[in-house]
DNA sequence: ATCTTTATAGATTGTCAAGTCTATAGATCA
DNA sequence: TGATCTATAGACTTGACAATCTATAAAGAT
């Protein structure tokens, strides 16, 4: 039970972004150190990012990544969702491609409890949240 | 946000085995049918949960797989510790080595939320429960 | 005893996500 | 206008995990 690296990546550069000054930019060079992630990789996940409307890019001087709305506007799941996972996704446990609640597999119910409560966590909390743990990542 | 293939096929083997007739051994080879997955690395994950003490196994004719214990005696977090998955290890998702609650990342208290509700429902949740949904998978 | 059945063991191969590389486009500065 | 800086695009490579293959060991049947 894990994050993919995509979803991991993309959560620590938002984090990472909404601890900045208002207004300043910050190039994929220097946020790919501060958050330990391959540059050019990291800049993919970015533009899945750019892509969803959370996040703004300009290129040339001066440029770089910002956020596109207030931390406390952008939840986790805006950003899970800009990557790869969809919690709301109804994946069968199981392996059967025609479970749901009317055909639920074995495992349907209990699935769904975990489920429900990882799409409410990522829905109810945002960057702005994040603001609150003090340590400064380096 | 998923399971590991080892995770998910331990989940489905277990759940299946639960709802087989007491003292009815299910071979490799049905099981793998049963729950599509490819017999020979099925076979490697069933030998994990026999380590783990929750799963007997038996050579020879009328051998095969049972469970060793009730179904409501086997928690989701015994099948998942048996293969990788280990909820309470913490893993900083800001990628880290030294997080933890002196000393957090700027995501430690959120993901910790999720973490902690994770493992709560891999506790509280038995192959019991998974008896209640009716279907029979093919 | 020997044969058949079935799990165990681990070396080998395949596959796909993760990560890299090369080229292009957009923006600012001088 | 040209030079430089920075994101974008997508082809290519790599590596870890999923899956297969080739034995061996254990247990019951005849």
């Amino acid at each position: 039970m894990y994050l993919s690296r995509p979803a991991e990546y993309a959560l620590r550069a938002m984090t990472y972004l909404a601890r900045q000054e208002p207004d300043k930019r910050v190039l994929t060079r220097d946020l790919s150190h501060a958050i330990n992630a391959p540059a050019p990789y990291l800049s993919k996940i970015m533009r899945r990012l750019v892509a969803s409307g959370i996040l703004d890019a300009k290129t040339g001087h001066h440029g770089g990544f910002i956020l596109a709305r207030a931390p406390s506007d952008v939840r986790f799941i805006d950003i899970l969702r800009a990557v790869d996972f969809e919690p709301t996704a109804d994946h069968c446990l199981f392996g059967l491609g025609n479970c749901d609640a009317q055909n639920p597999c074995p495992l349907h119910s209990e699935w769904s409890i975990l489920k429900g409560q990882i799409e409410q966590w990522a829905r109810s909390h945002t960057l702005g949240d994040s603001l609150k743990d003090e340590r400064d990542p380096k």
